[in-house]
DNA sequence: CCTTATACCTGATAGTTCTAGGTATCACCA
DNA sequence: TGGTGATACCTAGAACTATCAGGTATAAGG
């Protein structure tokens, strides 16, 4: 449970990997689902950028239930459970800076990645 | 050696975690650097958005130059030993092909992200 | 001579994601 | 009635990354 503090951090965000996390936030923010549906979702709505099997969207809704950033209701359809899930207002605030600090990230990279060979004179040691 | 095609592919490229790669071989590709030189590069051309240590940095680089994406030169300055890596012409292939890739998950993401509550009428099964 | 900065490197650890399984219910069809 | 496929959930193990925390060695400055 690292205390992820912008201010004194000396290491990357786990953006570079939370991706997930900060997916299933956003997705169910909008609206809630269960997780079989998010699978699907996720691949649709990105249009097969992304694609999180269940293997992976299941232990992180887990993580973040446990975290207290989501909550579940369970409901039977048609004799089947399912754990619909919902953003906590705590999860909402956490989705707003994890939504912020990704954006930070990938301006940075792609500021990078457009630039060009360049031939500022830096003053090399 | 996963064979990272394209088309076939039925998960998610190593782009949520091979950031540090990618900006490796576009660094590089500016100019040749050494390890020392990149780790500081890195944090001072991201405005500090990217911090990558040297344990991160120098294994990528054997990697890379493992697999011919880059080559190094030996060089003693001032009596100090350093190893000047530059962009082999498949390493070059990769930057492009990686560079458009991260672009193309990044803009999911940031098209995910931006999108509000949608009131879409999914017809849900 | 001792400290600091440069320059390189690695091992252990922690964390994440993928693969590949597993269970159970229901709908459909023969 | 029995089989298959879709739905819906779950987990263990493996693989991979990046970090942390160390290590070596040279040169410069006090």
């Amino acid at each position: 449970m690292k205390t992820t503090r912008l201010e004194n951090r000396r290491t990357n965000p786990d953006f570079l990997n939370g991706v997930p996390e900060l997916v299933l936030l956003k997705l169910l923010d909008r609206r809630p689902m269960h997780g079989y549906e998010l699978v699907r979702s996720i691949k649709r709505e990105t249009g097969d950028a992304l694609a999180f099997g269940e293997g992976c969207v299941y232990p992180v809704l887990h993580k973040l239930e446990s975290q207290g950033l989501l909550e579940s209701r369970a409901t039977t359809v048609r004799g089947r459970e399912r754990y619909v899930y919902h953003v906590t207002p705590s999860g909402r605030t956490k989705l707003k800076r994890s939504a912020q600090e990704w954006t930070e990230i990938a301006r940075a990279i792609q500021t990078l990645l457009q630039g060009g060979n360049d031939d500022t004179p830096v003053a090399s040691t």
